[in-house]
DNA sequence: ATGAAAGCGCTAACAC
DNA sequence: GTGTTAGCGCTTTCAT
């Protein structure tokens, strides 16, 4: 900048001023300036600019992880509005594990981002961290994932209400003993798909089976195992409902091995944004989030938290509904 | 950390070695200051430093879209690195546009960014933007999509022998007349491909038809109804090989659309890291590329280049190998 | 309309 | 082993 300046015979302030469109400035000169700057190839120390201005015109976004289509769209919805505000993304992956997010947290403090949006992990039991960002005013927000029971901004879906369809469906397909398959009974999304599955049930007067919510953790491999197991078991279900997209990788590959049929011997619905769904085999019926909707909403939620210092974003919840796309694997037979 | 000096009574030079654990200060006073940081939960101000230090300890990923299984497993691959490192990622989309490419690259100049990392996009036709960067020394690679005839160090695959592959896969299938699809005449991951491709078709005497390389291009509808176009044309292939991911759901589709049955009446392969392809119907035969590891070893040759000042990574090309995967959907009939 | 100067929070050279 | 101080590149009063 002081180049510049020196290159002009101007002082940096008017550099300065003129690159941010101060009308304190002439335009004869704001025109020179901007004309030299793009000759010189000239752009803004933004870290200097963040350390003056206190605030880094970032944000950063903290979720499990990125290799599933849920958040490879939430992301795209969240970059899209974090583009047209001039934002920058800064990505970090907690692998489900509570210590990373921990420590991803942490990281975002003094003034690296001005927001976070969060999609906590399935081993998170604690808000300490969030609330710990909260408290230095840093506005942050959950998608699809939350924790509940904290004062804290939300964009989720209608998580009761499709985990209650899912079980009607399958009990009107036919299904006298179907199964919820869970990652994690800490995980809010989870239990309440489950709790809207079980309440269903109950409202068709099926009895619940102790074993109606089943916990599928681990790797691949346990995960594997655990459906296997499931499946060869005496007390073999009739239905599956699975609550996230990476189940149901294993549940078909375990139904094709042992050469169970899809939807005659089991029926499977999975909770889902999966694009390969209508051409599976068979094309899996699925409840489908509004992914880029989540991530944009909850963005926009965000920058409104960041932009209106008054603002109170605290206590908004903002519920985006999923929809039951009905497709072969969970058909009457 | 002015705060932290005077709750210790020590001069803030101190506190920031203490900070970074410089030996010239005591255990006893580095104890007091880590403990006493704990406390007070005091972090860096992480733009300061960077002002101070000339380095953001960041790094930009550039890349067409995050909604594809390639490229999140190698935003993966990056991500485990970069944390190794203690570095951050920020996250761009070009979402194939080579204007949006152009203008991402210049925020990443002025410090912002320590290097970068960039599939370029399928409209990219000049590498300016690219040597800009180069110019003012920030070290950049690319992953996957390279542009081919510069000076930028890369980490790809072996693109021209896969495609030779995936033809003679299919010739000794049965194939007599396929085609392949790519999705821009710029891409040098697609040309290579098809270069191969038309190599094996020579060496295997099948004459090349003038369309034996099809250009998929614009929205997913759009593409859907060229693939649509070419296989209801009267002289429709028998084998087709996909040269990108996002193909392989417009050729299923449209496939399944007109009962048109895989693998008998048309063979179909894909350049892709599906998840689900072994549970496609019929299961997917791939060019599987190590998405996660080109990701890493990218990410950990860009590191080469921004950790040793002298070490030229320029002319650094890593060739990883990708593997063909015979499923039901090329096999003989 | 333009410029001088202070200071954002940190680090490193130098003094003690 | 610890402290003083200058300055990274920018923005913003406050003068002129």
């Amino acid at each position: 900048m002081r180049e510049l300046a020196k290159e002009l015979k101007v002082s940096v302030a008017t550099v300065s001023k003129a690159l941010s469109d101060s009308h304190e400035i002439s335009e004869r000169t704001k025109k020179k300036v901007l004309e030299a700057a793009a000759r010189l190839n000239y752009t803004l120390n933004p870290y200097a600019s963040s350390l003056r201005n206190k605030k880094s015109k970032t944000i950063a976004v903290v979720l499990p992880e990125v290799a599933d289509n849920f958040f490879s769209l939430a992301i795209n919805g969240i970059q899209s509005v974090a583009e047209k505000k001039g934002y920058h993304v800064l990505i970090y992956l907690s692998h489900e594990k509570f210590s990373n997010e921990k420590s991803i947290l942490a990281e975002c403090t003094s003034g690296r981002v001005d927001g976070v949006l969060i999609a906590v992990s399935s081993e998170t039991t604690d808000a300490g961290h969030i609330l710990n960002l909260q408290r230095q005013n840093i506005p942050i927000a959950f998608f699809d994932r939350e924790f509940e029971g904290v004062a804290v901004a939300k964009v989720i879906t209608n998580d009761f209400e499709c985990g209650y369809l899912s079980a009607v469906h399958l009990i009107k397909n036919g299904c006298k003993k179907p199964v919820f398959l869970s990652i994690s009974s800490s995980l809010a999304i989870c239990n309440n798909r489950a709790k809207g599955f079980k309440a269903a049930l109950l409202d068709n007067k099926i009895t619940i089976p102790e074993k109606a919510v089943i916990e599928c953790k681990g790797s691949k491999e346990q995960v594997y195992s655990q459906i296997k197991n499931l499946l060869t078991s005496i007390n073999r279900p009739d239905g599956i409902v699975a609550s996230v997209e990476r189940l149901a990788m294993s549940v078909y590959l375990v139904c094709h091995q042992m050469q169970l049929s899809i939807p005659n011997e089991i029926k499977v619905i999975v909770f889902s944004t999966l694009e390969t769904a209508p051409i599976l085999n068979p094309p899996l019926t699925t409840i489908t989030q509004p992914a880029f909707e989540i991530g944009k909403t909850a963005a926009e939620l965000l920058f409104k938290g960041i932009e209106k210092k008054k603002y109170n974003m605290v206590n908004e919840t903002i519920m985006l509904p999923s929809v039951l796309i009905q497709r072969t694997s969970s058909q009457m037979c």
